[in-house]
DNA sequence: ATGCTAATTAACTCGACAGTTAACTGTCGC
DNA sequence: GCGACAGTTAACTGTCGAGTTAATTAGCAT
């Protein structure tokens, strides 16, 4: 009884259908058009659910973006986690690592939207999440791991901040899709096209492993001790 | 007479004054509000004019964010023009166009919203812009020049794609400030503090010079193993 | 069946905001 | 020193959209 009606698909009333139907319509609503701009109405239309039932699942249209950016979060922080690159050289594995971002960023526009307008917002609500936690560590964990093995092996160069590089990796990837707009108007050029991203990914991946190893002799400020001078500007 | 009234300072009635001073708050509340969320009530009480006035000058809301969005890219065309590194070796000339830029995002948090904004819309006013023909060649010509000197003196590699190279110097500097919320939050770090921004200087300028003066046996081109799928591409 | 609760619906409220109207005034040319 | 027009004003209009109300229905337990 009870497994013959689990069986069977939507009826009329499914809750937790509906609730992904809203959370997938907002997806949309909200990357498309902006957290102010995005309305409820039109959210409940796009999936045929009452807007009433915005308020009942998700309390407001607030509870909805929140809902609605974590689920991206989430989804990013999984495919992160699953990447399986141990058992790859560790020049190979940054460029999996590339590659598997632009790769993403190229398929999910929404994340990509999403980021942009969290961070318009200066990370209003990202900030209120009870999931943030869950947002910190995967991200720069493989990244580290990566790094350390090429260290100990001596084909990377030693004074890398895990931090800074890896917001240097996420630039060179996501700047050219969260502005391909401005870029592809400005220089006239269709940045989807597959022999740009293919450039793209040839160039990301050589500004990386060339800074990775970059030879002592070359760098801006040797590391040695403490120098309290900086490289060129006055400040 | 005349000299005695074009020396006084506002009075009840100037034109230039008013239009400036409504492009002056528009400035401020598009780009912390966002263009949607943005009301003209608003950019008005700040500035103490009358509503009516912007529609006088401007037309319609849209006609204002576009005036707003003009002379934030005409700030930038004439600070990028105007910077003079014909002087310095091509190597110092870039750190100084590097140094440049960051100083820039720092100090005109209006132009980092402003281009995450219009990117966000699809650069749907941009596009219409009829002065967007001022805003595209200045931009890459400065790189231009500087790659070209690098390269007669053999400083730096010969097959650089000058628009892809610039848009990754934009992305290594634009973006750490772009994103600074969402950053920040995750990786709990003061991104503006005066450390934190030094070390981002000598992250992208190391970023870009490695990648300039890579040894042409390093390069992803031919790679010496099995490098990914992607990499070997012909452009 | 009967009643209880979770899910769903249509219809409504109310404030905010883009854009308008039309009256009014300072300034300048003559 | 007056007429015309650029510049300025307050008050208004109509729409749209977030959030609410209260009635209704489906399913489930007993």
């Amino acid at each position: 009884m009870k497994s013959r009606k689990s069986a069977k698909i939507p009826q009329k009333r499914n809750a937790d259908a509906t609730r992904a139907k809203i959370l997938r319509a907002a997806l949309s609503e909200f990357s498309e058009q902006g957290l102010p701009a995005a309305s409820t109405d039109a959210i409940a239309e796009r999936c045929g659910v009452n807007k009433r039932m915005i308020y009942y699942y998700f309390g407001s249209k607030e509870g909805l973006y929140l809902a609605a950016l974590e689920s991206v979060y989430e989804n990013l922080v999984a495919l992160e986690q699953e990447i399986e690159v141990e058992h790859l050289e560790p020049a190979a594995a940054i460029e999996a690592m590339i590659n598997l971002k632009i790769d993403y960023y190229l398929e999910n526009p929404h994340f990509v939207s999403f980021l942009s307008m969290e961070n318009f917002y200066r990370a209003r609500h990202l900030r209120k999440s009870k999931k943030l936690e869950m947002f910190k560590t995967p991200l720069t964990d493989v990244i580290a791991r990566i790094l350390e093995r090429g260290q100990r092996s001596g084909q990377f160069r030693q004074d890398v901040e895990p931090v800074d590089f890896y917001i240097s990796i996420c630039a060179l990837c996501i700047m050219y899709f969260s502005n391909q707009h401005s870029l592809g108007v400005i220089f006239e050029r269709e940045m989807t096209s597959a022999a740009n991203i293919e450039r793209r990914r040839r160039t990301v991946v050589e500004f990386v492993l060339s800074y990775l190893q970059m030879p002592d002799a070359m760098r801006a400020r040797p590391p040695r001790r403490k120098l309290g001078r900086h490289v060129s500007l006055v400040s």
